[in-house]
DNA sequence: ACAACAACTGTACTTCACCG
DNA sequence: CGGTGAAGTACAGTTGTTGT
């Protein structure tokens, strides 16, 4: 379940290596190389604590032409190939067998009966939310567990603060409904803990967040243990100094809605065309208000996946952004590439190629493949396509790219991440 | 001193099922 | 049909820390 990124994963001894991988070329122009065992359910990078020694199995050209880089290489494309195999068991792993909230929990139950719930979704409606950002989690971070099954439970590190915007009530409720689910062993929660760094290097204790611990699998109390309440989620220091904090979150929010109600009145008393208008069904309905949960939804799936690791400059759909051509500006890590994609259903018809050409050419430049532009634009029309014979490809694009973006984050060895994307999108 | 940050506490308020 | 009280919620204030 820990996410943490293993300590000096990065550290490798490349003499040692060269030698081994020498002592497997040497063997295997003599024709001993073993057997190697495949297809073995490895976990994923983040969490595998196995060393990755000694893996070689091909190469491509005799020893005694094989230079030190090209070695390097060889050690890359093996350790690659040998990544791309380990994948294929995670890449298996069925997000659709996951269990909906209402598998899991009666959620009629917690339906207040009186008072001034009554009628309304009450504690239920948290755990539908703690079950899509725990199905969230484990697109981006799928595993099975050694039996070969689903985790029994997923602990999400959030923040209460943005959990109650989300559901649009006060962190009162959200902790009362937390208490009622916890009863029934669906969650289990706690603060979070954190040591903050004070000016003399002295380590404070400061809480940085909530903990979940969320059932996944039908009759699982679920529980918080000692190592999920130890584990270190964020950088708080740096979150801060960077702005990634929940209540940035929630105030841009409100800031950025509020600043696209008033920019769509000011073009409504222009006698300008709402250019959203007409498009979607009834879209036009949408308050300021539900604009901004929906961002800071957004940002709360972000944050399920990487705690504190919110979007301060979200793109959003802002007409005046599109035209200027401002949004690439935003777009500087695959989680901006991401979230956007959903954009293309809403946006203008008229403007939905140039967001492909502007999410295309962010995604080459992230990913640092520049001359494959028009290859990442054909991956984003496709899903559209997809999406337009409704079978979820954008879901299943956003899914893609953020789990390389925590591979990318946690898996140091990982040098293609545009090979590594393409692969899974044609074994999915 | 005050803002930022995240969670917790106490109390007042609103709503609605229920009962006579 | 209206009074009552339980249930659920809102809100202000508190805690404890860093940083300006």
């Amino acid at each position: 379940m820990s996410s943490k990124a293993q300590v000096g994963r990065g550290k490798i001894d490349y003499a040692a290596r060269f030698l081994e991988i020498g002592k497997a070329i040497l063997q295997r122009s003599h024709g001993q190389a073993a057997a190697k065992d495949e297809g073995e359910p490895v976990s994923p990078p983040q969490t595998s604590a196995q060393p990755n020694g000694g893996e070689v199995e091909q190469a491509t050209s005799p020893a005694w032409l094989v230079t030190a880089e090209e070695l390097e290489a060889i050690e890359r494309e093996e350790e690659e190939r040998q990544a791309l195999r380990n994948t294929r068991v995670k890449v298996r792993v069925d997000v659709e067998r996951l269990y909906t909230a209402a598998e899991l929990l009666d959620l009629k139950k917690y339906r207040p009966k009186r008072g001034r719930g009554a009628g309304t979704e009450g504690a239920g409606a948290l755990a539908r939310l703690l079950n899509e950002l725990s199905c969230a989690y484990l697109q981006a971070r799928p595993y099975l567990c050694k039996n070969g099954k689903l985790p029994p439970q997923v602990v999400l590190h959030l923040s209460n603060e943005m959990v109650a915007e989300v559901l649009g009530v006060s962190d009162n409720t959200v902790r009362e409904w937390g208490t009622q689910l916890a009863a029934d062993g669906f969650l289990d929660s706690r603060p979070h803990y954190t040591t903050s760094k004070g000016r003399d290097g002295e380590n404070m204790t400061m809480v940085d967040g909530t903990l979940y611990a969320v059932r996944m699998t039908p009759g699982q109390t679920a529980r918080l243990r000692y190592r999920d309440l130890h584990h270190e989620y964020r950088d708080l220091d740096a979150d801060r100094a960077a702005g990634r904090t929940a209540y940035n979150a929630i105030r841009n929010a409100h800031q950025r809605a509020e600043n696209r109600a008033a920019w769509k009145a000011e073009q409504a008393a222009l006698g300008n065309a709402d250019p959203d208008a007409g498009k979607n069904s009834s879209g036009s309905s949408i308050t300021p208000e539900g604009e901004a949960r929906e961002e800071i939804l957004n940002q709360l799936r972000r944050w399920a996946v990487m705690p504190g690791d919110i979007d301060i400059n979200p793109v959003i759909d802002d007409p005046e952004l599109f035209q200027t051509g401002a949004v690439a500006e935003h777009l500087n890590t695959l989680l901006d590439v991401a979230h956007p994609l959903s954009l293309l259903s809403v946006v203008h018809h008229t403007k939905r190629a140039s967001l492909v050409g502007i999410l295309g050419s962010a995604l080459a430049r992230v990913l640092n493949d520049r001359h494959s532009r028009a290859f990442y634009c054909r991956l984003i029309w496709d899903a559209w396509e997809q999406e337009l014979m409704g079978m979820d490809g954008l879901q299943a694009l956003t899914a893609q790219l953020i789990r390389l973006e925590v591979d990318r984050r946690e898996w140091k060895e990982l040098r293609n991440p545009a090979a590594l994307l393409a692969y899974r999108l044609r074994a999915a």
